[in-house]
RNA sequence: UCCCCUGUAGCUCAAUGGUAGAGCGGGCGGCUGUUAACCGCCAGGUUACUGGUUCGAGUCCAGUCGGGGGAGCCA
């Protein structure tokens, strides 16, 4: 009995396993026959972005029955010797002995994956399909090399990955629309003496949401255990159509107490050059392929990032300097002047025309941020921050948090929040508050800016948007 | 939600308002230690749907549905 081997693990350890019998299993990518008697199966199993060759002979008892009708896409599995392939390249292939087929392709006329391009769009509509393909296979892999180094950075660092929950019947979190939880009659709920809906006859007894960030509940966790960070899905019920929403997303959101907005920024920057320093080293194969077929600029493009430090900018000297360009006849849909929240165009100007790499914006004006973002001495600014990267735009959102029970309560009260619902976050600020930061950095579009795929919904296996949600 | 673009063979795309085509994929044959090979033949279509203009509509118009890009919101 042969061992089974991965293609990943004969082509990096070649020299190991020259001469060796193996078993290997996966899918068809390409048959070619040549009439010297023998046919050449290139199989991946998904391992990495290569293919092994398998070089079957026609003494095969079901060579013509089987062999000669593989496609792409059939499963199999084989056994033989592997050699130093003939063919241009070194590599090694399987001199196959025996090959057994688990499953043909039905109808391979249809089959939809080819050896051939398609397009993106084409391939959402077969996303059970696509992780078939180079491409989505290479994300794939290139997703989980990233979550990996994600969860090494912070436990490297001390930080407590802490699960918080999906389902909240906090109404507080105020990131937009959200997703009701419910197991009343959609149709014919129960209703108060008043018409409304009597959520007290719901599962909770209350109203209760999907979460579109564990942030409050895991500051609850920093103020105890200093150092920790949440990694799972997010959800939205916006009406977003762009290349860069999902309704379900993953998010990173660290959070670390006894620090400030410079630490928050060190972190967050710390943590996306580990990342791309990671994924680099470890998926070269895929990124390699990438560069050949999606974004020819990807592997220099990451280089660079985790080579310069980051700008660092108060968003009052973003302004001057969007003003500045302006002044010099750059044009903008919608003016530049100090208190306006940043658009998309002024954004993708200052970090790919004034700044040409990364930056962070510190510093925004307290009227569009967030309550729970900490009052600077000015009175007019809060301690926030965004990173803004080339191609994308705004990839971290986050904040100094407002550690002060009066001025979070001021504020709170001036934006015209009940407080009722806060109590618990207000006890933190009673019990022991500390100055904490964090962030949020959205995965998908980290994927997306670091293989050049520009439309988050090629970033996530099953992408969630509005009005799809297929597979 | 708004603006713009778009929908033709399994896929990627052609086709001045005038006979719906090519490449890839598939089938058959040839050739070859081949590399998303190469050569020949064959099959494959209610041009998204509904209606309209016209002698004649894939093409022009209206509506519906799908897809994409941009904006807003954000990660």
């Amino acid at each position: 009995m042969s061992t089974t081997l991965s293609v990943a693990t004969i082509t990096k350890q070649s020299h190991v396993h020259d001469g060796a019998n193996a078993r290997v299993t996966g899918w068809v990518r390409t048959r070619r026959d040549s009439k010297a008697g023998i046919s050449f199966v290139n199989l991946s199993d998904g391992s990495c972005q290569g293919v092994l060759q398998l070089v079957v002979p026609n003494t095969l008892s079901n060579y013509t029955t089987e062999i000669l009708r593989l496609t792409a896409g059939c499963s199999i599995e084989a056994e033989g010797v592997l050699v130093k392939g003939q063919g241009k390249t070194q590599s090694l292939e399987l001199q196959v002995a025996s090959l057994k087929v688990h499953g043909f392709v039905d109808d391979p006329d249809t089959y939809p994956i080819q050896p051939k391009a398609h397009t993106y769009e084409y391939l959402r509509e077969v996303a059970h399909l696509r992780p078939r393909t180079n491409t989505f296979g290479a994300v794939g892999r290139i997703r989980h090399c990233l979550a990996m180094a994600v969860h090494r950075f912070f436990h490297e660092r001390e930080f407590q990955w802490v699960h918080t929950p999906i389902i909240t019947a906090s109404d507080c979190e105020g990131a937009g629309q959200m997703f009701r939880v419910s197991t009343l009659d959609g149709v014919n709920p129960p209703r108060t003496p008043e018409g409304g809906i009597d959520f007290d006859k719901d599962f909770f007894a209350k109203q209760s949401h999907l979460t579109v960030s564990g942030q409050l509940n895991v500051e609850c966790w920093c103020l105890a255990l200093s150092k920790v960070y949440t990694f799972g899905p997010t959800f939205r019920a916006e009406n977003s159509n762009t290349s860069r929403h999902l309704a379900e997303f993953w998010m990173i959101e660290p959070e670390i107490a006894f620090a400030d907005l410079a630490a928050d920024a060190d972190l967050a920057e710390g943590l996306l050059k580990f990342m791309f320093t990671s994924l680099l080293s470890e998926r070269a194969d895929d990124m390699a392929f990438l560069v050949e077929r999606v974004d020819k600029t990807c592997v220099e493009r990451l280089e660079t990032f985790v080579k310069a430090s980051f700008e660092r900018m108060d968003y009052t000297d973003a302004i001057k300097q969007l003003e500045a360009v302006a002044a010099k006849g750059r044009k903008f849909d919608y003016p530049v002047s100090w208190g306006m929240d940043m658009q998309s165009e002024h954004e993708r100007c200052l970090t790919e025309e004034i700044v040409g790499r990364p930056v962070v914006v510190m510093n925004y004006p307290k009227d569009i941020k967030a309550f729970y973002m900490r009052m600077n001495d000015d009175g007019r600014t809060v301690a926030a921050m965004d990173v803004l990267a080339p191609g994308i735009g705004e990839i971290v959102g986050g904040s100094q948090r407002e550690e002060r029970l009066d001025v979070l309560d001021a504020r709170i009260k001036s934006m015209g929040l009940d407080p009722a619902p806060y109590w618990w976050y207000r006890d933190l600020r009673r019990y022991g508050t500390v100055p904490h930061a964090g962030f949020g950095l959205g995965f998908e579009r980290t994927i997306s800016y670091a293989t050049g795929l520009s439309n988050v919904r090629d970033c996530i296996p099953f992408p969630r948007t509005p009005r799809n949600c297929d597979f």
